[in-house]
DNA sequence: ATGAAAGCGCTAACAC
DNA sequence: GTGTTAGCGCTTTCAT
């Protein structure tokens, strides 16, 4: 015979009580006696109850499960934001469901859908990039479905069941480019990405106000745009040594990129930071491994990911007296190593 | 009014049709009018009908929903694994739910649970490597429900609804001793990890067995074993360099681990291959971008998810005629790189 | 080819 | 304090 879940009903049979009753004394449910709840939970101890969530979910209207949509989990920063997000879930009670977009709109609108379809409690979500018109997420809104945007987020959607938290982008690339001009640097560089996306346009206004502040021209030359991986670091590094004045610092708005431009540089047997210094953004594994080391911007992944989940945690259960949380913006923190420091001149 | 999401019902009841026929029209059953099927997808293409999975589970049995337990996403090997199975599992129209167990045995114990209770199809597992003991799968095996361990197996624990796939680790590691044997280097060191872990157990055992097939004696005081990861690699380095006759060669079970051991060299100021050479196990992305780049051995994440999810579709839908899948072995593949390759002597 | 009815396991409203 | 009833949305007998 096939091995049977023990439910409610089986257990009420047993005690010769009213489903509803040992459901109750399961639940925090104030009104039952004290013996009949010990009872109940003994039983259930002894076969292992264990209450079966869809049929909660489908009786609730929602389940336990969160979703989470985003670009994809290659590079460090986006599994570290999920490995955070997965753990505060957790720890409050929820399964996460991850569905990449791929970067894909279409995909993402798909993982949204089926998102609804399963009746997660809320969603959390980092916009893919090719994404430049939000009306995906009319559905969610109207349905009032909970939802905190981190990192990528879509301007202007807000309401009462959402929030977001990101990186101050513009903060970062500033410190980075000012850095760079403080050392000394005078042909800065940089490797941006597609400018709907909002950090990349963050980053890329972050680059020009600091040039603008220390009084230095932009050059037009020296931008180079592509969505930030290794190989656009590849090409846009190959471009700018075709310059007749090349830059002596890249900032690139990912770290990927910066590898894909420091292996050209080493091809062409160009010293790091003698001759061209780099920067990146991101915080990678990598950029603490590599010769030398790079200079990067820490994006707050863990942080990032937490606070996600404790503002959507916030809009699943609100409070009556208190307003609905503002979105958050991270002050990300500016780590300079030995890929962009001057050597003593 | 809170906006409703059409159901069945409805729509049976602006077609003056019963709910079951409606529901015949939209799955592929076969006694329907044709007529009567065009007028059922029709409304439900104006409305947006998504059926409720939640419903659709509770009459089911099961959702449609996949469960993948895993050690953690730190790396880029679990990362890279989780995206995989999540593309093929959406390909075949199923949901992850990505349960990290933090290489704990009672969150592993507890995630089993929590999917079980969360009526998943099937389940994706790699073990946690403190799991010495499995009977918190047997639950699962009483139940039948399907089950593939993929990287990290449980030894012995089979039937008609389990598989696997893991790498031929033992195989790898024999590969990377015998090329720095190949290169000329003596005294190779092997920073290996816990023992009742399969895949360190099987790379230490190919590592001794390399040796012995090349007269090299074993010599216990170049073994160094601990949770392999970028600390370990640099105690170990670090007792390795106070030895009297230090080794020559290093291989860790693991890229994070051989990472550690590159930042003491370096600071030691000891030359990497020349003083010592260094090999790894993972092909973590950072490998190649490191000065030199690292030896390694590459995994095949993304095809190990890939089959992983292959075998568990083959497990739900089980054919009649043909046998339950076999566990998969992979291949893996040495990668030669800097770090490894003897300077013309 | 379609309808009526039952039930997956649970909880909440309403008795008493 | 406990029992009775209904219903979440769907599919699947069984009947016609």
């Amino acid at each position: 015979m096939p091995p049977h879940r023990t439910s409610i009903a089986d257990m009420a049979r047993a005690l010769n009580l009213a489903p509803s009753t040992v459901s109750r004394a399961l639940s925090h449910y104030p009104d039952v006696r004290e013996t009949t709840r010990q009872r109940v939970k003994l039983l259930a101890q002894e076969l292992h109850y264990q209450p079966n969530q869809t049929a909660v979910a489908l009786r609730k209207g929602h389940s336990n499960t969160l979703g989470v949509v985003l670009p994809h989990l290659t590079g460090s920063f986006f599994p570290e934001v999920v490995d955070s997000i997965i753990e505060a879930a957790n720890k409050a009670g929820y399964n996460v469901l991850v569905c990449p977009s791929r970067e894909d709109t279409r995909q993402e609108k798909q993982n949204l859908e089926l998102l609804a379809n399963a009746q997660v409690a809320g969603v959390l979500v980092s916009l893919a990039s090719s994404t430049q018109d939000f009306s995906h997420f009319e559905p969610l809104r109207a349905a009032k479905l909970p939802l905190v945007f981190f990192d990528r987020a879509a301007p202007g959607l807000t309401g009462n069941h959402i929030s977001s938290v990101v990186l101050d982008d513009y903060a970062g690339a500033y410190a980075v480019v000012a850095h760079l001009l403080a050392e000394g640097y005078q042909r800065i560089a940089h490797f941006s990405g597609p400018q709907h996306v909002g950090i990349y346009q963050q980053r890329h206004q972050g680059y020009l106000q600091a040039l603008r502040d220390h009084g230095q021209p932009y050059r037009e030359e020296l931008l180079y745009r592509a969505e930030p991986d290794q190989q656009a670091g590849t090409l846009g590094m190959q471009q700018m040594l075709r310059l007749s004045l090349p830059p002596d610092a890249v900032f690139s708005s990912n770290d990927s990129a910066t590898a894909g431009a420091m292996l050209v540089l080493k091809q062409c047997g160009l010293r790091i930071p003698d001759d061209v210094a780099l920067a990146g953004f991101s915080n990678a594994t990598f950029t603490q491994l590599t010769e030398p080391p790079l200079t990067t911007v820490d994006q707050c992944s863990r942080q990032m990911g937490q606070l996600a989940v404790q503002l959507l945690l916030t809009l699943l259960h609100p409070s009556p007296s208190l307003p609905p949380p503002s979105p958050v913006l991270l002050t990300p923190q500016l780590l300079v190593r030995a890929s962009s420091r001057r050597a003593a001149a």
